[in-house]
RNA sequence: CGCGGGAUGGAGCAGUCCGGUAGCUCGUCAGGCUCAUAACCUGAAGGUCGUAGGUUCAAAUCCUACUCCCGCAACCA
C-alpha cells in the first residue's frame, strides 16, 4: 500500500447551521485531500461535529429539546453540507458516538497514568447567566444607585466568586517540550505568523488547565468521577483518534497515526492554541505520536467585514453554491484567498474571479479547441508531427501542472498552485492566437491538426491538475476527452501517452458542450452577498 | 510599555527573512483576431511602496520613532 496521509478539518461546533467558514475549511481541506490521492497517497480524510459543551446544552434548553436530539439534527446539516459541496471525507466523526466516549476516556486514563491529572479546586469570577468564568481583568466595575460597587462580566451580567471542584492537567510541565517542538519542527505549526504567536504565548508561561466541569452534564463522563464531564477540548481533540479506532491501536490507527507519519490538521486561526499547545501536550502525556502539521487558515470576511450573527451578515454556503455553482465556489475560495490569511468575498468577487479564470480563460480555451477538433477533424484523435512551438507549449504546461502546481499544493499554498495553473492556461490561449489554426485550416491542414492535438494534450493536463479544486467540472471535461478514470492523476501527467492511446482505441470526440458558463451577477445585489 | 498581523498604481494582492531595473489579477484606454462562452491575443496609461528620520554607493526590503487599521488575551470556521 502507498504512503499513508491523514488529513482532518476541525470538527464543527453545531450550535448553529453551517456557515461559509465551515464550508471554506471543508473545501480547502478537500482539495488537499484529493490532490494527495491523485499523487498516489493512501489518504484518509476526516471531518465531523463537536457536539458537547455548554453552548449546545444551552441551545437545546432554549429550544426545549434534548441535547442529544438537537445534536443529531444539527450534525445532519453538516453531513449534508459536505455532500453538497462534494467533500470527499472518508469518515465523519460525531463526538456523541459511543466509540468517541470510549476513546476520550482512554486518552484521559493514559494521561492520568502518566501522573498528569489531579483533582483540585477551580476558583474565579463566575457568571451564572453566562455560565462562564472570567478573568479579573475582564470585569467591569460599576457603581449602583446606593453607591455600592459591583462587578459585571464583559456581557454586563453579574458575577460572583465561585469555587468548583475540577480536574487539572499539568500543562505547565509541557512548556519546555512544546517550545522544543516548535524549535525542532517548525512545520508543526504554520503559517509562521501563527507559530510566532504561539511561541510567545508559551514562553509567557503555561498554567495548569482545568479540564473537567461539574456545573453541567452534557459531555463525556470523567472515568471514576461520575459528577464530572470533560472540558470540551479534551474530547473534541480526541476525535482525530476516535475516527481511527483508538483505543484499538491496530488497523487504521496503526496505519495513519504513526510516529513521523503525515498527520495534518487544517483548522481556523481561532483554535490554533488548542491544536498547537494543548493537543501536543495531551498526546505527549498519553504517549502517542504528534501530528506532523497543524495549519491555521484565516477567516473569510464578508465584503471585508467580520461576519457575526448579531450583524446579520452570516452567509449560507449552500445558497452560494446554489447561486454560483459548487465548483465555482470551491475555485473562488481556493484561488482568491491566500491560504493562511484572511480573505474577503462578495458576490461580485466570486462572479469576477470565476468568469475571468474558469469561463473566459480556461473554459473558453477548452471550448474553442474542442470545437475545432470536432468540426475540422471529425472528433478523431491522432498523433501528429510536432514543431518546436508545440514542444515549447507542452513544456510550459508541464512545468505548471507537473512541477509548480504539485510543489505549491504540497506546501498547502492553494492560491499559488492555481496561479501557476492559470499561467499555463494563458500560455495556451496565447499559443492558439499565434498559431491561428482557423487560418491553417485553409493553408496547411496537417499543421492545423498538429496544433489542435498539441492543445488537446495541454487541456488534458490542465484538467487533471485542477481536478482537486473543481472535481465535478474537471471530470466532465475529461469525460469529453475520453480519459479513463485511472489516468486522472499526477502519475499520468508525468508521462503523457494519451493521444497515442486514444488514437489506438478509436476514440471519437462528441460535439463539445461548454463546462463553465459565464455567471451573471444576481440582480438586487447590494448588501447581501448572495 | 500585554501579544501578534497589516498599510505597495482605481480595486485586491505578491515582493520584505537573504538590500541592487516595483510584479500579478481585476478595472480603464488603444490596437489585433474571428476558432470560441460579447470570449481570446498584443500594447499603453496609472505607484515619491503609511509618515518622519537614520545606515548604505544603493532601501518597498535593514535600524529608530510615530500614525492609522485589524485580530488575540485561555470554549466563535
Amino acid at each position: 500500500m502507498s504512503e499513508p496521509y491523514y488529513i482532518t478539518t476541525a470538527i464543527s461546533y453545531p450550535n448553529g447551521p453551517p456557515h461559509i467558514g465551515h464550508a471554506y475549511e471543508a473545501i480547502t481541506t478537500d482539495a488537499i485531500a484529493r490532490f494527495q490521492r491523485m499523487m498516489g497517497r493512501n489518504v484518509r480524510f476526516q471531518t465531523g461535529t463537536d457536539e458537547h459543551g455548554l453552548k449546545m446544552a444551552q441551545a437545546a434548553a432554549e429550544k426545549g429539546v434534548e441535547p442529544q436530539k438537537l445534536a443529531a439534527q444539527m450534525s445532519e446539516k453538516f453531513v449534508d453540507m459536505c455532500a453538497k459541496l462534494n467533500i470527499s471525507n472518508d469518515h465523519f466523526q460525531r463526538t456523541t458516538d459511543t466509540a468517541h466516549h470510549v476513546a476520550s476516556q482512554a486518552i484521559w486514563k493514559a494521561m492520568e497514568a502518566n501522573n498528569d491529572l489531579y483533582l483540585d479546586k477551580y476558583e474565579g469570577w463566575y457568571s451564572v447567566r453566562d455560565e462562564a468564568y472570567y478573568d479579573e481583568s475582564e470585569l467591569v466595575e460599576v457603581e449602583g444607585e446606593g453607591g455600592e460597587k459591583s462587578k459585571l462580566s464583559p456581557q454586563g451580567t453579574p458575577v460572583e466568586w465561585t469555587v468548583e471542584e475540577s480536574w487539572f492537567f499539568r500543562l505547565s510541565k509541557y512548556q519546555e517540550p512544546l517550545l522544543e517542538l516548535y524549535r525542532e519542527k517548525p512545520e508543526f505549526l504554520e503559517p509562521e505568523s501563527r507559530r510566532n504567536e504561539m511561541i510567545k504565548f508559551v514562553e509567557g508561561g503555561l498554567r495548569d488547565l482545568s479540564i473537567s466541569r461539574t456545573s453541567f452534564d452534557w459531555g463525556v463522563k470523567v472515568p471514576g468521577s461520575d459528577n464530572h464531564v470533560m472540558y470540551v477540548w479534551i474530547d473534541a481533540l480526541t476525535n482525530y483518534l476516535t475516527g481511527l479506532g483508538y483505543p484499538d491501536k491496530d488497523g487504521n490507527f496503526a496505519t495513519y497515526w504513526r510516529q513521523d507519519g503525515d498527520i495534518v490538521h487544517i483548522i481556523g486561526k481561532d483554535i490554533v492554541r488548542f491544536h498547537s499547545v494543548y493537543w501536543p501536550a495531551f498526546l505527549m502525556s498519553a504517549g502517542l505520536p504528534l501530528p506532523r502539521h497543524v495549519f491555521g487558515h484565516g477567516f473569510l470576511l464578508n465584503r471585508g467585514e467580520k461576519m457575526s450573527k448579531s450583524v446579520g451578515n452570516v452567509v449560507d454556503p449552500l445558497a452560494l453554491a446554489e447561486t454560483f455553482g459548487v465548483d465555482q465556489l470551491r475555485y473562488f475560495l481556493c484561488a482568491d484567498v491566500v491560504f493562511g490569511k484572511d480573505g474577503s468575498f462578495s458576490a461580485e468577487a466570486i462572479v469576477t474571479r470565476t468568469n475571468a479564470d474558469l469561463a473566459n480563460s480556461f473554459g473558453n480555451l477548452v471550448q474553442r479547441t474542442l470545437s475545432m477538433i470536432h468540426k475540422n477533424m471529425d472528433g478523431k484523435i491522432a498523433p501528429t508531427e510536432t514543431s518546436d512551438d508545440d514542444a515549447a507549449l507542452l513544456a510550459t504546461v508541464s512545468v505548471a501542472t507537473d512541477t509548480e502546481f504539485p510543489r505549491e499544493l504540497k506546501k498547502l499554498n492553494l492560491s499559488g498552485a492555481i496561479e501557476a495553473w492559470m499561467r499555463a492556461v494563458f500560455a495556451c490561449n496565447q499559443y492558439v492566437d499565434e498559431q491561428a489554426p482557423w487560418a491553417l485550416k485553409k493553408t496547411d491542414p496537417e499543421r492545423m491538426e498538429a496544433v489542435l492535438m498539441t492543445l488537446f494534450g495541454a487541456i488534458i493536463q490542465l484538467s487533471i491538475a485542477i481536478r482537486p479544486v473543481v472535481p465535478e467540472a474537471a471530470d466532465r471535461i475529461l469525460d469529453q476527452l475520453g480519459i479513463a478514470q485511472d489516468h486522472r492523476n499526477f502519475a499520468a501527467i508525468a508521462e503523457p501517452e494519451w493521444i497515442a492511446e486514444l488514437a489506438q482505441s478509436g476514440f471519437v470526440m462528441e460535439k463539445p458542450t461548454p463546462i463553465f458558463p459565464r455567471l451573471e451577477l444576481p440582480s438586487g445585489e447590494g448588501e447581501e452577498a448572495a
